[in-house]
DNA sequence: GTGGTCTAGACCACG
DNA sequence: GTGGTCTAGACCACC
């Protein structure tokens, strides 16, 4: 698993590591099917209490993104779940823009940004 | 001002407030000099504590987008300001594009969507 | 809140709590609007521990019937969410019945207390 | 033996078997005296742990719903094991119901939805 | 005041 | 082995 905690994002830890684990998914680094990491040993790997890891997988559980097995584990599942709203998507993508557009960043920059991380979310799809 | 609160955006109040006013800010809809109303009157308008906007206004002038000062209210102030790394800015644009992504849309549409935000943004500049 | 912790129930706590409040929606002792109690005082009058009831509200929240504010509180929200499937619904009814049957109960028996139950709930409903 | 197991369904598995079980004996599609398939069996066709039905058994038995003898299977039983008390028998019936009013039923179809049910659990009784 | 997060560590339930 | 629950208590964020 590629994900780190960084303590100077502003965002909670469980928040960070469910976020990270979307954008694998997003991304087809994380398979439908596939397993996550145990909690236990995410929890070990990212140096956290394994707490903090199990509220994590309920937030993508809750998204329908992973299913949890008790005694199994957890496996991606990417499918339905209660889909976003138009606004829930649209919120954080102006909230992103705006502070690109305050950085002093120009209407090319930003596409350029954009298509960078675009690419990088979908390298998996051809 | 045209802001609202609206209590089915998972934010806090103030954070609504503040990344209302950023967008505000952003898209010139706000400029350089112009006054921001003051915390009371903000507050009564949104039907919010004065705390909360009190909060609003403190991250913003933390970021330098805004000068308060004593008992003259509050000023928008573009520039200066502690520059957000690269981490910063791309953090919220990844997780926002993650989000897109798992809804299931297509590059075109994303990119759709990116440009119609942008454009709503860029409105006031040549 | 008429809330009790049954040490004998094979729920867990935090689901007899989201379970009992559910039951009082329903019924209509807690309507639309109104506040709950606040996470700390009602682990107090339960005697059990904060998280616990955090919990219960998560789930509640989670299921659209209550809205926790930060700072302020949680309410009564009596309203969409996802809405159950019909085999969500159906079977623990299914499973509830079967255990009316095994206890040797006769259909007019099941009946009647269905029948009692179900005013219990609906006493508020004209 | 008709069970399936349905891994949308939040209950654990082996309470699935177990109450599915349940369902079979009440509505007489499982006789008394009639054998239940083996541990080995009824694992091998769901395709699930042997340790998962022997739980579901094991419950069954505390209930004093079927009887297990070492090296020959299990067998219907019903009558005899402990009773269980009135809140026991209530309180699933009550949750059932509480979903079902939360989903928004009125009483006529909440009614019908139970006389259902009872239809088919007590379709072997005259 | 409110709820949210996190830790440490225990114990239970499931497969 | 897996995840789930609960406690105790700390500290933070919000209103």
């Amino acid at each position: 698993m590629l994900l780190k905690i960084d303590t100077a994002d502003r965002r909670s830890i469980y928040q960070q590591v469910a976020d990270g684990i979307k954008t694998l998914i997003a991304s087809g680094d994380l398979r439908e099917g596939e397993s996550l990491p145990s909690v236990r040993q995410l929890a070990g790997d990212l140096g956290v209490n394994l707490n903090t890891i199990a509220a994590a997988y309920r937030e993508l559980q809750a998204e329908g993104l992973i299913a949890v097995k008790h005694g199994s584990g957890a496996m991606v599942n990417r499918r339905s779940g209660p889909r976003p709203s138009g606004d829930e998507l649209r919120r954080p993508l102006r909230t992103a823009l705006t502070g690109l557009v305050l950085a002093g960043l120009e209407r090319a920059q930003i596409l350029g940004l954009v298509g960078d991380e675009l690419e990088t979310l979908l390298k998996g799809v051809k």
